[in-house]
DNA sequence: CGTTGTGTTGACTGCACTCAACAATTGTGG
DNA sequence: CCACAATTGTTGAGTGCAGTCAACACAACG
């Protein structure tokens, strides 16, 4: 554990740019970052700490993050992970309201973010692309709110591969990979492990999912899943 | 109750003008908007319906109001409770991801958002305050995920009593007047009424708060209030 | 080939939920 | 003004969903 960074400032050619990634893409902001160094990062590894200062906006090559919060005695909430095509350190104001790590073999571009302020600054569409994106990520955190708060086990799981299916773009039948861990999902669901397996093997039973493996899922009563994730009784 | 709504051109005098609200205001946009009309709702009554179209936007003047998302079964997840200060209808895209209701006797200014779409073009200030905004949502719908994940209800309870206390500007033995029911805490914080009572009591009987009336605490111990809340065990 | 990390399953527990009764308060009509 | 109804909050009793503790399966790895 606790790999040093391997930066390299070559440009990874495996970009694995998945169809359906929107929310935190930056196609008007590409330009105004110019090139940046090119990162990758082992498993579990640390990229931010929460509260560490933004001094840098970073893109999503290949891989995969986990963003959290964490409390004293070492629970944790998961907030979002991200995918290829996604970036964090754009939208915020001074420090880092979460922790970052690295779930898989991630590569990543930084650039500065005073590159970001400057742009602001400077060019009008660029306050208003990031007042979009700020909007689209509000919506998705309250979403989860809803979640978080008033839905059971079940309806957490179904609306969580739901979610991650539409975001890559997935459809019935098709298997959905899920790069992150068991305590992964739970913390980001809300849940224990335990619940997260038991759900998964429930599902399966229920013939609402196949388990290729643990982290490949084919959804193959979408919807099902969906009447499930979305509350319906 | 369905009273119509009751709108007036006449500014209403007692603004209540609290001390501690920042994360909802809106000072560099004062001049933008220019005048609105006021409206007064009556409590429990309905100003917006999820997925409205956000055609104004909106200041609280006096009263409170809560912002929810709701399942078909009823299930409510409260998103926010607003107070004198804040507004809704400004920061969002195209369509209200919530529902807007008055909590209590509520009088607020409208304003066309259309003349916010345009300040947003023509101003780049505008953005970026927006966006900043924006930005300080983000981060409060954040840790409530940690909040609504994570915590206990005797966490989230402490939680909720800081975090308004904090917002109104008060103070150890202070009276935190609470306009919301039992129904709406439970609401936002993931649990039923009869749980949000028993803390309630529990922490009075622990001397932590006192029940002045079931809608006004007084702020016994803050500091163990605040550790409750932290998770410090 | 043992070790380690991750996932699954079982047995049991407990925190918060459900159901229910009651208290307190407010509003309404006679 | 009082009786009654309606609404909201509190408390008790019992239940259940998800959590805890524990054992085991399985794959990856040195």
């Amino acid at each position: 554990m606790a790999a040093p960074f391997l930066v390299s400032t070559t440009t990874q050619p495996s970009l694995s740019s998945v169809a359906g990634v929107e929310s935190h893409e930056v196609p008007a902001l590409e330009s105004v970052l110019g090139p940046g160094a090119t990162i990758v990062t082992m498993p579990g590894q640390t990229i931010i700490v929460e509260g560490d200062p933004i001094r840098h906006c970073y893109r999503i090559l290949a891989g995969g993050v986990r963003l959290y919060k964490a409390i004293a005695d070492g629970r944790r909430q998961v907030i979002d992970f991200l995918v290829p095509g996604d970036g964090f350190g754009l939208i915020g104001r001074r420090r880092y309201p979460y922790s970052v790590e690295a779930i898989s073999l991630t590569s990543l571009v930084r650039h500065p973010r005073a590159r970001v302020d400057e742009a602001i600054e400077s060019d009008p569409v660029v306050a208003q692309r990031l007042f979009e994106l700020a909007c689209i990520e509000l919506e998705r955190a309250q979403r989860q709110m809803l979640l978080l708060g008033r839905k059971s086990a079940d309806e957490k799981i179904a609306s969580f591969l739901l979610a991650l299916a539409e975001r890559l773009g997935k459809h019935e039948n098709e298997t959905l990979h899920l790069p992150m861990s068991r305590q992964d999902m739970a913390d980001y669901l809300g849940l224990t492990i335990e619940t997260v397996s038991r759900t998964f093997s429930r599902l399966r039973k229920e013939g609402l999912i196949e388990l290729a493996t643990p982290h490949d899922v084919v959804l193959a009563k979408l919807e099902t899943l969906r009447s499930l994730g979305e509350g319906v009784e």
